[in-house]
RNA sequence: CGGGGCGUGGCGCAGCCUGGUAGCGCGCUUGCCUUGGGCGCAAGAGGUCCCCGGUUCAAAUCCGGGCGCCCCGACCA
């Protein structure tokens, strides 16, 4: 391709609207323009990067023996009305013309379902594996981050049909093994953690992610290999020397002093000593909450635990209804006939101090277990240099990007929608399913947040729009721009992916246009070098130059540069 | 849903407080010049000042309502 033909708006200045690296350097080096809030405009650079990634996709999923079909994304609301999932609050609904109820799909289980259900008919049909590459939409509260989160954006999704669960094992690890080769071949950095299930049917998931900056996940990682999402990380805090002695609680006075914080100043006690009380409601049902002073509850693991999804947090009211005391007093010593969950960090300490469920009033030599009970769970949310569950070593956390989702759905979706076939007694059998989804946009996002500099983008060869961009340092030297034209067709000869940067510019324009559109090579024809029959080979991420003879470029780029 | 910010040529911004002529830089067009890091000179084109309503002789500016976009938090099957 001619720069000279074909539209990349570079941009000089950084459009206000953008504020994460990758994001501006995008609209900068013109890729993506903004439509709507979440909505962009893919022009001729990223639908490149978009066609590269797409193919790396299909290869990866045909290999595993995956099969790609095309649904449609709009959907009548029979289709999730019964499975259950009208009621989501991202999905966009409208009517049509005959006021039947329609919505845009946020993901295809229901109508990958719909066919299993319809065709599928014997053991002896399964395993499948199907999957597409499609639009999603999914009306979020706050799109952000240009292509990070988006409210229409491409999702390869795939969802396995099998027998029973040893089945859903295998195909669940060919996903595993396919997501591993997609995002190493697409050249990202990227991890492969333990994730939360959600509420629903789930059993096992995991994300594979991608630690940036400008990511929104955070992860929990360790140098022995464990990292899982924050929403699911667990981790063992450090452990406490507690006080000595078994005295018995103490009531002390604390007037005014409502938050761990304030107890901190005023008794110059850590933290680290205190038990933080937490009351909530459940299915209308009080439950009283322990943590450490310093840790945070976690409300998916608390979601878990309750088994419901259905909680908040009491009331100022409600809280003095039941202890007696206004928050920033509430303690669990002689709460009885409520349910009362405590962090595991909790157990086995001893003499700590917590409220008393008596207005400005605490207790110190408060011991888990002697002066309340509790169940011990894992509620809080992992605090950095916590330590790790596997190994003892120091647990870090990272931001980063969420790139795909491979999740064991079991029989959630085929059980309420009757997918079933029959086993090879004759019995009918629920499907045994899985969904598995990548974020095609993710993939350019997280390239472009992870590969940048000053001066723009380097993203990986194998998502790049172009291999290879061939400068001519002045168009208007005649025996330049003779030599650059050869180079050119040589390279077009030998399928070299190349943008040919003829503009009439100045050498400055095209070397900041280079370095800011992320093509991973850039050929230069100046003056001085030409004379001596040479041109020079330009590695983007490196910045390392060098020289090659005219008639060996070709032959340098395939045996060095593009191999 | 809670909090904050912004909306003025294609992009970045000033002007608004204190009402009266719409301005700067970049980009764009034409000519000359220059050609290894966004060069220089000159002449131009380009604006419903987000929308609607109100106040006023007069509104980008003041008042009311709405819309859009961004950021923080909540949320994210």
């Amino acid at each position: 391709m001619r720069w000279s033909q074909v539209f990349i708006p570079t941009l000089r200045e950084v459009p206000a609207e953008a504020e994460a690296p990758g994001h501006q350097l995008l609209l900068r080096a013109g890729y993506i323009r903004q439509v709507a809030a979440g909505v962009y405009a893919y022009l001729y650079l990223a639908q490149r990067s978009f066609l590269k990634i797409t193919r790396i996709i299909r290869e990866e999923m045909n290999r595993i023996g995956a099969q790609e079909f095309y649904l449609p994304a709009l959907n009548p609301a029979e289709l999730w009305k019964e499975s259950g999932r009208w009621g989501v609050d991202v999905m966009f609904k409208f009517k049509d013309r005959n006021e039947h109820d329609m919505c845009l799909g946020i993901t295809h289980e229901e109508e990958m379902t719909n066919i299993a259900r319809s065709e599928l008919r014997s053991y002896k049909q399964l395993p499948q594996i199907w999957y597409q590459i499609q639009e999603k939409f999914r009306d979020e509260p706050r799109p952000k981050s240009g292509l990070l989160r988006l409210r229409q954006f491409n999702m390869k999704d795939s969802y396995s049909f099998d027998l029973d669960d040893a089945g859903l094992d295998v195909s669940y690890d060919k996903h595993v093994d396919a997501y591993t080769r997609i995002f190493t071949r697409s050249g990202l950095r990227f991890l492969h953690v333990d994730a939360y299930s959600g509420m629903m049917g789930g059993k096992v998931s995991s994300e594979f992610t991608a630690p940036a900056e400008s990511g929104e996940d955070w992860v929990a990682q360790c140098e022995c290999g464990y990292a899982a999402n924050l929403e699911k990380a667990e981790g063992r805090p450090v452990p406490v020397e507690d006080l000595p002695g078994d005295a018995p609680p103490e009531p002390f006075a604390t007037p005014g002093l409502k938050t761990i914080d304030d107890l901190v100043k005023a008794t110059g006690e850590s933290p680290v000593r205190m038990i933080k009380t937490l009351v909530y409601i459940a299915e209308s049902q009080p439950v009283v909450i322990l943590l450490r002073g310093d840790h945070t509850l976690s409300e998916t693991k608390l979601a878990s635990v309750l088994g419901t999804g259905v909680f908040r947090p009491a009331t100022p009211d409600e809280a003095f209804q039941l202890h007696g005391a206004h928050l920033g007093s509430l303690g669990p010593v002689g709460r009885k006939g409520v349910k009362i969950l405590a962090d595991s960090a909790l157990e086995l300490r001893r003499n700590m101090i917590t409220g008393a469920n008596r207005d400005d009033q605490h207790l110190r030599h408060v011991t888990p277990g002697r002066d309340f009970t509790a169940q011990f769970k894992d509620l809080r949310v992992v605090a950095e240099g916590d330590l790790c569950i596997r190994c003892g070593n120091r647990l870090r956390l990272v931001r980063s990007i969420e790139l795909g989702h491979v999740f064991k759905l079991g029989r959630r979706y085929s059980e309420t929608m009757h997918a079933t076939v029959l086993d090879a007694r004759g019995q009918e059998v629920p499907l045994v399913m899985g969904s598995y989804g990548i974020g095609v946009e993710r993939i350019l996002s997280a390239a472009a947040e992870q590969n940048h500099d000053d001066d723009g983008l380097f993203l990986p060869r194998a998502i790049a729009p172009f291999d290879v961009i061939l400068t001519a340092a002045n168009m208007d030297d005649e025996s330049l721009r003779a030599a650059a034209e050869k180079l050119y067709s040589e390279m077009c000869e030998q399928s070299i992916d190349v943008l040919f940067d003829d503009r009439q510019e100045r050498p400055g324009v095209k070397f900041k246009d280079a370095d800011l559109i992320g093509v991973p090579y850039r050929v230069t024809v100046g003056k001085k070098k030409l004379a001596s029959g040479l041109v020079e080979v330009f590695d983007r991420s490196t910045k390392q130059i060098q020289d090659v003879k005219l008639g060996e470029v070709v032959g340098t780029l395939r045996g060095k540069y593009l191999r």
